[in-house]
RNA sequence: GGGCCGUUAGCUCAACAGGCAGAGCAGGGCACUCUUAAUGCCAAGGCUGGAGGUUCGAUUCCUCCACGGCCUACCA
Protein backbone atom coordinates (compact mmCIF):
# COMPACT_ATOMS: atom_id res chain seq x y z
CA UNK A 1 0.00 0.00 0.00
CA UNK A 2 1.47 3.41 -1.06
CA UNK A 3 2.20 6.15 1.62
CA UNK A 4 -0.01 8.10 -0.17
CA UNK A 5 -3.13 5.74 -0.30
CA UNK A 6 -2.81 5.41 3.27
CA UNK A 7 -2.53 8.77 4.29
CA UNK A 8 -5.79 9.44 1.66
CA UNK A 9 -7.87 6.86 3.97
CA UNK A 10 -6.42 8.38 7.26
CA UNK A 11 -7.68 12.04 6.46
CA UNK A 12 -10.94 10.55 5.12
CA UNK A 13 -11.64 9.50 8.50
CA UNK A 14 -10.22 12.77 10.33
CA UNK A 15 -12.93 14.08 7.71
CA UNK A 16 -15.57 11.58 9.15
CA UNK A 17 -14.74 13.27 12.26
CA UNK A 18 -14.87 16.81 11.26
CA UNK A 19 -18.38 15.75 9.77
CA UNK A 20 -19.89 14.82 13.12
CA UNK A 21 -18.78 18.03 14.23
CA UNK A 22 -16.15 17.33 16.23
CA UNK A 23 -12.86 18.39 16.83
CA UNK A 24 -10.32 15.24 16.01
CA UNK A 25 -7.17 17.56 17.84
CA UNK A 26 -8.55 17.57 21.44
CA UNK A 27 -7.63 19.68 24.77
CA UNK A 28 -6.83 19.44 28.22
CA UNK A 29 -7.84 16.06 29.61
CA UNK A 30 -7.61 15.07 33.41
CA UNK A 31 -6.37 11.50 33.77
CA UNK A 32 -4.56 9.12 35.97
CA UNK A 33 -1.55 7.19 35.17
CA UNK A 34 -1.86 4.09 33.72
CA UNK A 35 0.62 1.78 36.07
CA UNK A 36 -1.39 3.51 39.09
CA UNK A 37 -4.38 1.85 38.24
CA UNK A 38 -5.00 -2.51 39.93
CA UNK A 39 -8.41 -4.15 40.38
CA UNK A 40 -8.75 -2.86 43.65
CA UNK A 41 -9.84 0.41 42.19
CA UNK A 42 -13.59 0.67 42.19
CA UNK A 43 -15.88 3.33 40.76
CA UNK A 44 -15.15 5.24 37.22
CA UNK A 45 -11.28 6.20 36.40
CA UNK A 46 -9.84 7.83 33.84
CA UNK A 47 -6.88 7.49 31.14
CA UNK A 48 -5.30 8.65 28.25
CA UNK A 49 -2.63 7.38 25.91
CA UNK A 50 -1.89 6.12 22.43
CA UNK A 51 -4.09 3.02 20.89
CA UNK A 52 -1.55 0.05 19.89
CA UNK A 53 -3.37 -2.85 18.99
CA UNK A 54 -7.01 -3.16 18.04
CA UNK A 55 -9.13 -6.72 17.82
CA UNK A 56 -12.24 -6.10 16.65
CA UNK A 57 -14.99 -8.53 17.38
CA UNK A 58 -17.98 -7.58 15.62
CA UNK A 59 -19.94 -5.65 18.78
CA UNK A 60 -16.91 -5.43 20.67
CA UNK A 61 -13.57 -4.84 20.77
CA UNK A 62 -10.56 -5.08 22.66
CA UNK A 63 -6.93 -2.44 22.47
CA UNK A 64 -3.62 -2.36 23.82
CA UNK A 65 -3.61 1.59 25.24
CA UNK A 66 0.03 3.12 26.64
CA UNK A 67 1.31 5.99 28.17
CA UNK A 68 4.38 7.40 29.61
CA UNK A 69 4.10 5.09 32.66
CA UNK A 70 2.16 1.62 31.30
CA UNK A 71 0.15 -0.58 29.14
CA UNK A 72 -3.43 -1.40 29.72
CA UNK A 73 -6.29 -3.28 27.93
CA UNK A 74 -9.07 -1.56 27.17
CA UNK A 75 -12.55 -3.21 26.44
CA UNK A 76 -15.14 -1.86 23.67
CA UNK A 77 -18.68 -2.87 24.12
CA UNK A 78 -21.38 -2.13 21.86
CA UNK A 79 -23.93 -2.59 24.40
CA UNK A 80 -21.98 -0.78 27.07
CA UNK A 81 -21.06 2.63 24.90
CA UNK A 82 -24.51 2.81 22.83
CA UNK A 83 -24.77 3.33 18.85
CA UNK A 84 -23.37 6.67 18.75
CA UNK A 85 -19.85 6.07 20.69
CA UNK A 86 -19.93 2.76 19.15
CA UNK A 87 -19.86 4.40 15.91
CA UNK A 88 -17.47 6.69 16.73
CA UNK A 89 -14.84 3.41 17.62
CA UNK A 90 -15.19 1.89 14.21
CA UNK A 91 -13.23 5.51 13.59
CA UNK A 92 -10.25 4.95 15.24
CA UNK A 93 -7.21 4.03 14.47
CA UNK A 94 -4.22 1.80 15.56
CA UNK A 95 -1.72 5.33 16.48
CA UNK A 96 -4.67 7.54 17.67
CA UNK A 97 -4.20 8.94 21.27
CA UNK A 98 -7.62 8.99 23.29
CA UNK A 99 -8.90 9.91 26.42
CA UNK A 100 -10.67 7.46 27.90
CA UNK A 101 -13.51 7.08 31.33
CA UNK A 102 -14.42 3.25 32.47
CA UNK A 103 -14.59 1.03 35.16
CA UNK A 104 -11.62 -2.09 35.97
CA UNK A 105 -12.42 -5.45 35.82
CA UNK A 106 -10.02 -8.77 35.63
CA UNK A 107 -11.02 -10.81 32.37
CA UNK A 108 -11.40 -14.42 32.32
CA UNK A 109 -7.94 -15.05 31.70
CA UNK A 110 -7.12 -12.66 34.77
CA UNK A 111 -6.30 -9.72 32.61
CA UNK A 112 -6.82 -6.10 34.18
CA UNK A 113 -8.91 -4.03 32.12
CA UNK A 114 -10.74 -0.94 31.57
CA UNK A 115 -14.35 -1.48 30.17
CA UNK A 116 -14.81 1.71 28.58
CA UNK A 117 -17.98 3.84 29.64
CA UNK A 118 -17.13 7.38 27.45
CA UNK A 119 -13.99 8.07 25.43
CA UNK A 120 -13.20 10.98 23.83
CA UNK A 121 -10.35 11.51 20.87
CA UNK A 122 -7.60 13.72 21.47
CA UNK A 123 -5.36 13.40 18.32
CA UNK A 124 -5.87 11.49 15.09
CA UNK A 125 -3.30 9.97 13.79
CA UNK A 126 -2.59 10.12 9.82
CA UNK A 127 1.04 8.10 9.54
CA UNK A 128 1.47 4.51 9.97
CA UNK A 129 2.95 3.61 12.84
CA UNK A 130 5.57 0.18 12.07
CA UNK A 131 4.33 -3.32 12.66
CA UNK A 132 2.99 -4.34 16.06
CA UNK A 133 5.05 -7.18 16.63
CA UNK A 134 8.69 -6.82 15.25
CA UNK A 135 8.52 -2.85 16.07
CA UNK A 136 10.99 -0.41 14.37
CA UNK A 137 14.15 -2.28 13.75
CA UNK A 138 16.02 0.07 10.97
CA UNK A 139 18.41 1.85 12.96
CA UNK A 140 18.54 4.71 11.08
CA UNK A 141 14.57 5.39 11.46
CA UNK A 142 15.14 4.79 14.81
CA UNK A 143 17.69 7.63 14.80
CA UNK A 144 16.07 9.91 12.51
CA UNK A 145 12.26 9.59 13.68
CA UNK A 146 12.87 8.77 17.81
CA UNK A 147 9.73 9.33 18.42
CA UNK A 148 8.77 6.23 16.49
CA UNK A 149 11.75 4.33 18.42
CA UNK A 150 10.11 5.86 21.52
CA UNK A 151 6.23 4.43 20.84
CA UNK A 152 7.53 1.34 19.50
CA UNK A 153 10.61 0.09 21.66
CA UNK A 154 9.78 -0.43 25.12
CA UNK A 155 13.25 -0.85 25.84
CA UNK A 156 14.09 2.12 24.25
CA UNK A 157 12.07 3.84 26.52
CA UNK A 158 13.43 2.63 29.36
CA UNK A 159 16.81 3.36 28.04
CA UNK A 160 16.03 6.95 27.95
CA UNK A 161 14.11 6.97 31.56
CA UNK A 162 16.84 4.96 33.04
CA UNK A 163 19.32 8.13 31.78
CA UNK A 164 17.23 10.34 33.08
CA UNK A 165 17.43 8.45 36.64
CA UNK A 166 21.16 8.14 36.49
CA UNK A 167 21.47 11.82 35.76
CA UNK A 168 19.30 12.53 38.47
CA UNK A 169 21.01 10.16 40.88
CA UNK A 170 24.14 11.99 39.82
CA UNK A 171 22.86 15.80 40.57
CA UNK A 172 21.36 14.68 44.28
CA UNK A 173 24.82 12.53 44.88
CA UNK A 174 26.53 15.99 44.25
CA UNK A 175 23.87 18.04 46.06
CA UNK A 176 24.01 16.23 49.27
CA UNK A 177 28.14 16.10 48.72
CA UNK A 178 27.96 19.90 49.48
CA UNK A 179 28.57 20.60 45.40
CA UNK A 180 26.18 23.32 43.30
CA UNK A 181 25.93 22.73 40.14
CA UNK A 182 26.63 25.98 37.72
CA UNK A 183 26.36 26.91 34.04
CA UNK A 184 29.64 28.51 31.84
CA UNK A 185 29.87 29.29 28.63
CA UNK A 186 29.66 26.61 25.88
CA UNK A 187 30.55 29.51 23.38
CA UNK A 188 34.06 30.07 23.84
CA UNK A 189 36.75 32.66 22.37
CA UNK A 190 39.44 30.54 23.31
CA UNK A 191 38.94 26.50 23.04
CA UNK A 192 40.58 24.90 26.02
CA UNK A 193 40.60 21.94 28.56
CA UNK A 194 41.22 19.44 26.34
CA UNK A 195 42.88 18.26 23.29
CA UNK A 196 40.52 18.48 20.69
CA UNK A 197 39.41 20.62 17.56
CA UNK A 198 36.30 22.62 18.21
CA UNK A 199 33.53 23.83 16.04
CA UNK A 200 33.85 27.29 14.95
CA UNK A 201 30.93 29.70 14.82
CA UNK A 202 30.23 33.28 14.24
CA UNK A 203 29.03 36.34 16.23
CA UNK A 204 27.50 38.84 14.09
CA UNK A 205 27.15 41.53 15.97
CA UNK A 206 30.12 41.69 17.75
CA UNK A 207 31.84 40.46 14.62
CA UNK A 208 33.70 37.48 15.98
CA UNK A 209 34.16 34.23 15.86
CA UNK A 210 33.96 31.84 18.59
CA UNK A 211 34.22 28.56 19.42
CA UNK A 212 31.81 25.78 20.76
CA UNK A 213 33.55 24.66 23.89
CA UNK A 214 35.16 20.94 24.02
CA UNK A 215 35.68 20.77 27.94
CA UNK A 216 33.89 23.31 30.93
CA UNK A 217 37.23 22.97 32.62
CA UNK A 218 38.60 26.62 32.27
CA UNK A 219 36.28 28.22 33.17
CA UNK A 220 34.81 25.94 36.52
CA UNK A 221 38.01 26.38 37.87
CA UNK A 222 38.07 30.64 37.54
CA UNK A 223 35.26 29.50 39.63
CA UNK A 224 37.49 28.29 42.33
CA UNK A 225 39.62 30.94 42.49
CA UNK A 226 36.48 33.36 42.73
CA UNK A 227 35.87 31.27 46.57
CA UNK A 228 33.12 28.43 45.26
CA UNK A 229 34.45 25.20 46.61
CA UNK A 230 33.04 22.43 45.10
CA UNK A 231 31.30 23.42 42.20
CA UNK A 232 29.47 20.78 38.91
CA UNK A 233 28.32 20.90 35.56
CA UNK A 234 26.79 18.57 33.10
CA UNK A 235 26.09 19.64 30.29
CA UNK A 236 27.10 19.36 26.48
CA UNK A 237 30.66 19.64 25.12
CA UNK A 238 31.68 19.80 21.19
CA UNK A 239 34.33 18.11 19.51
CA UNK A 240 35.13 18.22 16.03
CA UNK A 241 35.94 15.15 15.58
CA UNK A 242 35.07 11.78 14.05
CA UNK A 243 31.96 9.61 14.67
CA UNK A 244 31.49 6.32 16.35
CA UNK A 245 30.21 3.97 18.42
CA UNK A 246 31.91 5.86 21.17
CA UNK A 247 31.82 9.24 19.68
CA UNK A 248 29.33 11.61 19.04
CA UNK A 249 29.89 15.56 18.32
CA UNK A 250 28.01 16.87 20.74
CA UNK A 251 28.09 14.63 24.12
CA UNK A 252 27.28 15.26 27.77
CA UNK A 253 30.36 15.31 30.38
CA UNK A 254 29.57 15.98 34.22
CA UNK A 255 32.95 17.87 36.01
CA UNK A 256 33.19 18.98 39.06
CA UNK A 257 36.18 20.44 41.36
CA UNK A 258 36.51 20.50 45.22
CA UNK A 259 38.72 22.98 46.99
CA UNK A 260 41.26 21.81 48.71
CA UNK A 261 41.00 18.20 47.53
CA UNK A 262 42.87 16.18 45.30
CA UNK A 263 43.08 13.22 42.61
CA UNK A 264 42.43 10.65 45.52
CA UNK A 265 39.66 12.13 46.97
CA UNK A 266 37.62 12.46 42.86
CA UNK A 267 38.96 8.59 43.30
CA UNK A 268 37.01 7.95 46.27
CA UNK A 269 34.10 9.96 45.03
CA UNK A 270 33.89 8.32 41.77
CA UNK A 271 34.03 5.04 43.35
CA UNK A 272 30.99 6.01 45.83
CA UNK A 273 29.59 7.49 43.06
CA UNK A 274 29.02 4.52 40.67
CA UNK A 275 28.74 2.33 43.54
CA UNK A 276 26.34 3.67 44.64
CA UNK A 277 24.02 3.99 41.24
CA UNK A 278 24.83 0.95 40.44
CA UNK A 279 23.35 -0.59 43.56
CA UNK A 280 20.15 2.10 43.43
CA UNK A 281 19.32 0.50 40.38
CA UNK A 282 20.48 -3.39 40.01
CA UNK A 283 20.32 -3.91 43.96
CA UNK A 284 23.32 -5.40 42.68
CA UNK A 285 27.15 -5.15 42.30
CA UNK A 286 26.85 -6.98 38.97
CA UNK A 287 25.79 -6.38 35.63
CA UNK A 288 26.34 -7.44 32.08
CA UNK A 289 27.25 -5.71 29.07
CA UNK A 290 27.54 -7.27 26.15
CA UNK A 291 29.31 -10.54 26.62
CA UNK A 292 31.29 -8.87 29.54
CA UNK A 293 30.58 -9.31 33.29
CA UNK A 294 31.27 -6.48 35.18
CA UNK A 295 31.86 -6.65 38.46
CA UNK A 296 31.68 -3.10 40.90
CA UNK A 297 32.78 -4.74 44.31
CA UNK A 298 34.97 -2.20 46.18
CA UNK A 299 37.80 -1.59 46.11
CA UNK A 300 38.00 -0.89 42.53
CA UNK A 301 41.42 -2.38 40.95
CA UNK A 302 44.10 0.59 41.00
CA UNK A 303 47.35 0.16 38.37
CA UNK A 304 50.28 2.36 38.10
CA UNK A 305 50.32 3.42 34.36
CA UNK A 306 53.74 2.58 34.56
CA UNK A 307 53.55 -0.52 35.37
CA UNK A 308 51.10 -1.31 32.20
CA UNK A 309 54.05 -1.49 29.96
CA UNK A 310 56.49 -4.23 31.80
CA UNK A 311 54.36 -6.99 31.10
CA UNK A 312 55.42 -6.33 27.23
CA UNK A 313 59.04 -6.41 28.39
CA UNK A 314 58.85 -2.21 28.49
CA UNK A 315 61.25 -2.02 31.58
CA UNK A 316 61.76 2.59 30.73
CA UNK A 317 58.76 3.28 28.84
CA UNK A 318 60.76 6.46 27.95
CA UNK A 319 63.09 3.70 25.49
CA UNK A 320 61.28 4.02 22.45
CA UNK A 321 63.64 0.83 21.24
CA UNK A 322 62.12 -1.18 24.34
CA UNK A 323 58.85 0.35 22.53
CA UNK A 324 59.21 -0.66 19.15
CA UNK A 325 60.81 -3.91 20.41
CA UNK A 326 57.58 -4.45 22.21
CA UNK A 327 55.43 -4.26 18.76
CA UNK A 328 57.18 -6.19 17.10
CA UNK A 329 56.97 -9.20 19.72
CA UNK A 330 53.52 -8.63 19.92
CA UNK A 331 53.25 -8.54 15.96
CA UNK A 332 51.51 -4.95 16.63
CA UNK A 333 51.91 -2.52 13.72
CA UNK A 334 53.06 0.82 15.18
CA UNK A 335 50.78 2.72 11.85
CA UNK A 336 53.60 4.60 11.27
CA UNK A 337 53.78 6.21 14.58
CA UNK A 338 57.53 7.72 16.08
CA UNK A 339 55.60 9.73 19.24
CA UNK A 340 56.53 7.58 22.38
CA UNK A 341 53.64 8.75 23.96
CA UNK A 342 51.31 8.01 20.86
CA UNK A 343 52.96 4.79 20.71
CA UNK A 344 52.41 3.75 24.00
CA UNK A 345 48.49 5.17 23.44
CA UNK A 346 48.38 2.83 21.01
CA UNK A 347 49.45 -0.18 22.73
CA UNK A 348 47.31 0.73 25.67
CA UNK A 349 44.57 1.13 23.02
CA UNK A 350 45.49 -2.36 21.71
CA UNK A 351 46.62 -4.95 24.73
CA UNK A 352 45.24 -3.13 27.75
CA UNK A 353 42.24 -1.11 27.73
CA UNK A 354 39.77 -4.38 26.32
CA UNK A 355 40.89 -6.01 29.39
CA UNK A 356 39.91 -3.15 31.83
CA UNK A 357 36.17 -5.02 32.44
CA UNK A 358 36.01 -4.22 36.04
CA UNK A 359 36.55 -0.77 37.05
CA UNK A 360 39.71 0.05 36.98
CA UNK A 361 42.11 3.13 37.87
CA UNK A 362 45.11 3.75 35.60
CA UNK A 363 47.27 6.58 38.21
CA UNK A 364 49.94 8.87 37.47
CA UNK A 365 50.61 10.32 33.83
CA UNK A 366 53.58 11.77 32.19
CA UNK A 367 53.38 15.13 32.73
CA UNK A 368 53.37 16.00 28.54
CA UNK A 369 50.03 14.04 28.36
CA UNK A 370 48.46 16.22 31.29
CA UNK A 371 48.75 20.25 30.75
CA UNK A 372 46.66 20.79 33.56
CA UNK A 373 47.64 18.70 36.25
CA UNK A 374 49.88 18.93 39.41
CA UNK A 375 53.11 17.54 39.38
CA UNK A 376 53.48 14.12 41.64
CA UNK A 377 55.92 15.02 44.40
CA UNK A 378 58.71 14.63 44.10
CA UNK A 379 58.67 13.49 40.25
CA UNK A 380 58.26 16.50 38.46
CA UNK A 381 57.81 14.61 34.80
CA UNK A 382 54.85 12.86 36.18
CA UNK A 383 51.37 13.84 38.01
CA UNK A 384 48.87 13.20 39.92
CA UNK A 385 45.96 11.86 37.69
CA UNK A 386 43.70 8.89 37.50
CA UNK A 387 41.73 7.55 33.94
CA UNK A 388 38.55 5.18 34.95
CA UNK A 389 38.39 2.22 32.86
CA UNK A 390 34.59 0.11 32.81
CA UNK A 391 33.60 -2.04 30.49
CA UNK A 392 37.03 -1.84 27.95
CA UNK A 393 35.79 1.88 27.60
CA UNK A 394 37.45 4.83 29.07
CA UNK A 395 34.84 6.75 32.12
CA UNK A 396 36.45 9.10 33.77
CA UNK A 397 39.27 11.10 33.75
CA UNK A 398 40.73 13.06 37.30
CA UNK A 399 43.47 14.89 38.65
CA UNK A 400 45.38 17.07 41.34
CA UNK A 401 44.42 20.61 39.53
CA UNK A 402 47.43 22.39 38.62
CA UNK A 403 47.24 25.87 40.25
CA UNK A 404 50.68 27.62 39.60
CA UNK A 405 50.01 29.87 37.00
CA UNK A 406 53.67 29.99 36.11
CA UNK A 407 54.47 26.59 35.45
CA UNK A 408 50.80 26.62 33.77
CA UNK A 409 51.75 29.34 31.51
CA UNK A 410 55.10 27.07 30.96
CA UNK A 411 52.82 24.47 29.98
CA UNK A 412 50.57 26.15 27.77
CA UNK A 413 53.65 27.16 25.71
CA UNK A 414 55.04 23.61 25.59
CA UNK A 415 51.43 22.74 24.24
CA UNK A 416 51.09 24.82 21.44
CA UNK A 417 54.80 23.67 20.36
CA UNK A 418 53.06 20.56 19.40
CA UNK A 419 51.96 19.95 16.30
CA UNK A 420 48.20 20.21 16.48
CA UNK A 421 44.99 20.97 14.30
CA UNK A 422 43.93 23.50 17.45
CA UNK A 423 44.48 27.30 17.02
CA UNK A 424 47.76 28.17 18.60
CA UNK A 425 46.37 30.28 21.38
CA UNK A 426 46.89 30.51 25.15
CA UNK A 427 44.05 31.76 27.65
CA UNK A 428 45.95 34.29 29.51
CA UNK A 429 42.81 35.40 30.90
CA UNK A 430 43.00 31.68 32.43
CA UNK A 431 46.59 32.58 33.42
CA UNK A 432 45.59 35.36 34.79
CA UNK A 433 43.17 33.99 37.27
CA UNK A 434 45.36 31.63 38.57
CA UNK A 435 47.69 34.59 39.30
CA UNK A 436 44.75 35.60 41.87
CA UNK A 437 45.10 32.09 43.58
CA UNK A 438 43.14 29.07 43.04
CA UNK A 439 42.88 27.15 46.17
CA UNK A 440 44.66 23.13 45.74
CA UNK A 441 41.88 21.47 44.17
CA UNK A 442 41.06 18.10 42.90
CA UNK A 443 39.04 17.96 39.45
CA UNK A 444 36.75 15.00 37.88
CA UNK A 445 35.33 14.76 34.50
CA UNK A 446 33.19 11.46 33.60
CA UNK A 447 31.90 11.11 30.41
CA UNK A 448 28.24 10.30 30.87
CA UNK A 449 27.17 8.85 27.90
CA UNK A 450 29.52 5.92 27.90
CA UNK A 451 27.90 5.95 31.70
CA UNK A 452 24.87 5.32 30.49
CA UNK A 453 25.96 3.36 27.58
CA UNK A 454 27.36 0.85 30.19
CA UNK A 455 24.49 0.84 32.70
CA UNK A 456 21.81 0.07 29.77
CA UNK A 457 23.89 -2.59 27.96
CA UNK A 458 23.78 -0.32 24.65
CA UNK A 459 26.70 -0.55 22.10
CA UNK A 460 26.40 2.47 20.69
CA UNK A 461 26.30 5.84 21.89
CA UNK A 462 23.60 6.50 19.53
CA UNK A 463 21.43 4.62 21.68
CA UNK A 464 21.93 6.85 24.51
CA UNK A 465 21.33 9.79 22.90
CA UNK A 466 17.91 11.03 22.06
CA UNK A 467 19.03 12.43 18.90
CA UNK A 468 22.21 11.60 17.08
CA UNK A 469 23.95 13.50 14.81
CA UNK A 470 23.23 12.19 11.49
CA UNK A 471 23.45 13.86 7.77
CA UNK A 472 19.97 15.03 6.38
CA UNK A 473 18.48 11.88 4.29
CA UNK A 474 18.73 13.29 0.51
C1' G B 1 39.39 10.08 5.39
C1' G B 2 40.06 4.38 4.29
C1' G B 3 37.93 -0.84 4.21
C1' C B 4 33.76 -4.18 4.38
C1' C B 5 28.43 -4.72 4.42
C1' G B 6 23.46 -2.97 3.75
C1' U B 7 19.15 -0.14 1.17
C1' U B 8 12.88 -4.58 -2.09
C1' A B 9 5.13 -2.33 -0.09
C1' G B 10 3.87 2.13 5.71
C1' C B 11 6.70 -1.80 8.97
C1' U B 12 9.37 -6.84 9.36
C1' C B 13 11.42 -9.92 5.81
C1' A B 14 11.60 -13.46 1.06
C1' A B 15 12.92 -13.90 -4.32
C1' C B 16 18.32 -20.65 -5.32
C1' A B 17 22.63 -19.54 -10.02
C1' G B 18 20.21 -13.00 -14.59
C1' G B 19 13.95 -15.12 -16.59
C1' C B 20 6.44 -12.28 -15.01
C1' A B 21 8.75 -9.18 -7.45
C1' G B 22 6.25 -12.62 -2.83
C1' A B 23 4.54 -13.20 2.40
C1' G B 24 3.15 -11.59 7.35
C1' C B 25 1.62 -7.30 9.95
C1' A B 26 -0.60 -2.40 9.21
C1' G B 27 -4.45 -0.13 5.94
C1' G B 28 -9.72 -1.18 2.92
C1' G B 29 -14.47 -4.46 2.57
C1' C B 30 -17.57 -8.47 4.89
C1' A B 31 -18.61 -11.77 9.32
C1' C B 32 -17.91 -12.16 14.55
C1' U B 33 -19.85 -9.16 22.21
C1' C B 34 -13.66 -12.26 26.81
C1' U B 35 -9.64 -11.10 22.73
C1' U B 36 -4.46 -10.43 23.62
C1' A B 37 0.68 -11.62 17.28
C1' A B 38 -7.69 -12.63 17.90
C1' U B 39 -9.94 -15.52 13.78
C1' G B 40 -12.20 -16.59 8.74
C1' C B 41 -13.22 -14.83 3.73
C1' C B 42 -12.48 -10.94 -0.27
C1' A B 43 -10.00 -7.00 -2.74
C1' A B 44 -6.01 -3.63 -3.09
C1' G B 45 -0.98 -2.02 -2.31
C1' G B 46 6.03 -1.74 -5.77
C1' C B 47 10.02 3.32 -10.78
C1' U B 48 13.39 -3.04 -5.94
C1' G B 49 17.57 4.23 -2.58
C1' G B 50 19.21 7.48 -7.29
C1' A B 51 21.90 7.85 -12.15
C1' G B 52 24.44 5.27 -15.87
C1' G B 53 26.37 0.60 -18.13
C1' U B 54 26.55 -4.90 -19.67
C1' U B 55 22.52 -8.16 -21.53
C1' C B 56 17.24 -10.39 -25.73
C1' G B 57 16.09 -9.65 -20.48
C1' A B 58 18.82 -6.72 -14.20
C1' U B 59 16.08 -6.69 -7.38
C1' U B 60 20.21 -10.04 -9.10
C1' C B 61 26.36 -8.44 -12.69
C1' C B 62 29.57 -3.63 -13.31
C1' U B 63 30.55 1.88 -12.41
C1' C B 64 29.33 6.37 -10.01
C1' C B 65 26.29 8.95 -6.34
C1' A B 66 23.21 9.31 -1.66
C1' C B 67 22.13 7.57 3.19
C1' G B 68 23.07 4.08 7.06
C1' G B 69 25.74 0.07 9.93
C1' C B 70 30.33 -2.21 11.56
C1' C B 71 35.64 -1.84 11.63
C1' U B 72 39.58 1.69 11.17
C1' A B 73 41.78 6.71 11.45
C1' C B 74 41.66 11.75 13.94
C1' C B 75 40.07 12.05 19.00
C1' A B 76 37.62 11.21 23.93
Amino acid sequence: MSEDLLKKEKKAKLDWWKSQGIEPYGRRYTREAISSLNAERKGEVSIAGRIMTIRRHGKAAFCDVIDQSGKIQVYFKKDVLGEVLFERFKNIDVGDIIGLRGELFITHTGQLTLLVKDFTLLSKIIGTLPEKWHGLKDVEIRYRKRYLDLIMNPESRKTFSMRVKILNMIRNFLNNAGYVEVETPMMHTIPGGAEARPFITHHNALDMDLYLRIAPELYLKRLLVGGMEKVYEINRSFRNEGISTLHNPEFTMLELYCAYGDYLEMMELTENLIFHIVNEIFGSNEINFGDMRIDFGLPWKKIYWEDCWKRFGIENWKDKQQIKKAFSDLHLDTEGKEDIFELLDLLFKRKIEPELVDPTFIIKFPVEISPLAKCWPGEPSMVERFELYIGGLEIANAYSELNDPIEQKKRFLEEIERPSERPKVIDDDYIEALEYAMPPAGGLGIGIDRLVMVLTGCPSIRDVILFPLLRPKQ
